[in-house]
DNA sequence: CTGTTAGCGCTTTCAA
DNA sequence: TTGAAAGCGCTAACAG
């Protein structure tokens, strides 16, 4: 821990007290169950507390009690586009509650995530919500955690504690079905597969090629790297010299199919009619593109919204709805891909 | 404060100074300053503690001494792509310290703001690490603030702290006059007004089409909403009805920008050679999108990497090699835009 | 409804 | 090099 640095005086429960003339836990109270404190009594506090400009301390409070109100949220990538719907749902469930959150990132690496964890952890939380590798010293960190936590998982995986989730390959499947509906028959695969829900996505991906006798690992494509627009060109354009009578992608998230989109209109392929390309996560910039994305459209601002439900529920010791929430995905078929057969 | 959960018992230093017969201090020397403890009682130490799974209590070391050992770091959005370089300079600069980071968002509003700096305060951050709206209330705060405060902000206002930032507005100019080079003339403004940064770009591309005498209020398109390709889509339909005659679009970042050449290739425009669209960010996709993307390339890495490397120079006390850092931005030309004349 | 007491787990300060 | 004592600011538990 490195040196010091002037500490301003901190305005304290007991400064407050001891101007009004009362005791500290009064103020405390007053603040936190005002129920239990008298009116007029009360307004006095409220009225010095405002004009002193005391600010609790977090981490007395985390010390003395049970937690310090804070929600971790843990991610691979906060900058994930995808995780942008989940963090409003997150937030939107927070607000006008007490607690708060605050996030960190895990960047898709086990010993990451491990340590952030116990970072949390070491702060007193009250909850954490973590979408992560499923990784086993983490799941025995979390078996002992003092406070609830909630995953947002892919749910063909059997998760052991309280999550929220989508069947990932289910939907990957859905997605590759309607490539074959479309007339499509040499269709790739497109994927960073850094990560298990990504890894699930090749899954379906893969069933459903081998069922129709279409599988060819030729047309697999897939890189352990963070998913961008660039991977989707990068990726494309090596899928398209290995297999030049590929006729279809499906893309891993919609970042790599917007980059796939690019480069097939640079290689001059006309989509959907020479070439399909389906994307998954319904992005926001699906609907704008030209040709707009079909693409698998998952409810994200619900899952980041359940899930947080979820821990304030188990914070407040209710008993849970489920411990396992699945939710569902739906295909939106746009101009990406020709109109079904 | 919601109600209990029962509390795993926690190994505490004191457990682990029994145990060894020794006392907490010195266990606690062992993990923060090892040159204190003689070395055979400090490898004793160490074993014992990794053998009972101590983790330290964050609250109870910020209560203790001076801070935490995470640094805050607060953003108006954290899923905004342009975000990524910062964080990426931040977590690189953290790596190999024992410095920790964790964010929080404000949503571009000052109230979530001025209430997220002080949840950090009221933890005994390290540090934060600010992208505000320069708010008053807030600035009052940071006065304050027992820890250092950097911020990442437009320098062509006058920050009163320690900052890091470009110079917004000149960067406009640069990217407008450029247009002008290329010899369009009915050149528009797309862009979400919410912020400083945001605002001082409409102050560059304003004065230079005045100086040219083109500068016509009419085709300026904003909107108060958080930017995306879909809004960048919206304000270009918009203004394209507004001013059938407009040639060229300036957009205050590189999603409006993709859903403006989204939408111009809708209307049959020809890009560059009908219309001229420059971004602002050099975000991945600037380079994949067909055309590629003229834009302005911001030092993203290095805004992140510096401004936590000046945190921690002034939390080490270390005097710093300056307040202000104004980092350089550059246009980097594509095929959005004609070559100019 | 209000107060007293004790202690959360750690580090600071001072002493040996 | 090691330790003892005190206290950071708050809240739980129990009184009155």
């Amino acid at each position: 821990m490195p040196p010091r640095r002037a500490r301003s005086e901190r305005v304290t429960l007991l400064d407050v007290a001891n101007v009004l003339g009362i005791s500290s836990i009064t103020v405390s109270r007053a603040l936190r169950e005002p129920e239990k404190v008298s009116e007029p009594l009360r307004q006095k506090i409220l009225r010095q507390v405002e004009q002193m400009g005391y600010v609790p301390d977090l981490a007395a409070r985390a010390l003395a009690s049970r937690h310090n109100g804070i929600i971790g949220v843990l991610a691979p990538a906060l900058t994930n586009h995808a995780y942008l719907g989940i963090m409003s749902g997150i937030e939107e469930r927070v607000r006008d509650t007490d607690f708060r959150i605050q996030y960190a990132n895990t960047n898709h690496d086990a010993d990451q995530e491990y340590r952030q964890v116990k970072l949390f952890l070491s702060q007193h939380p009250a909850g954490i919500l973590l979408t992560g590798l499923q990784d086993q010293r983490v799941s025995d960190l979390l078996e002992l955690a003092p406070c609830p936590v909630v995953q947002i998982v892919d749910l063909n995986l059997l998760p052991s504690g309280i999550a929220v989730g989508i069947n990932h390959r289910e939907a990957a499947e859905t997605a590759t079905r309607h490539l074959l509906a479309c007339g499509y028959r040499r269709i790739g695969l497109i994927g960073g597969s850094r990560d298990l829900r990504a890894q699930r996505r090749h899954d379906g991906y893969a069933l459903v090629m081998q069922e129709a006798g279409l599988y060819d690992p030729g047309l697999v494509m897939t890189e352990h790297k963070q998913t961008s627009m660039q991977l989707g060109c990068d990726l494309f354009k090596r899928l398209l010299e290995t297999a030049p009578d590929v006729d279809a992608v499906f893309c891993q998230n919609d970042d790599l199919a917007l980059g796939a989109l690019f480069e097939a209109q640079r290689a001059g392929l006309r989509v959907p009619d020479d070439f399909g390309i389906c994307g998954y996560n319904d992005l926001d910039f699906a609907l704008c593109a030209e040709p707009r994305l079909t693409t698998i459209r998952v409810p994200r601002f619900q899952m980041g919204y359940r899930a947080t439900d979820l821990i304030i529920r188990a914070i407040n010791d209710e008993c849970l709805p489920s411990r396992v929430i699945q939710l569902p995905f739906d295909l939106i078929q746009r101009g990406s891909t020709r109109p079904p057969a």
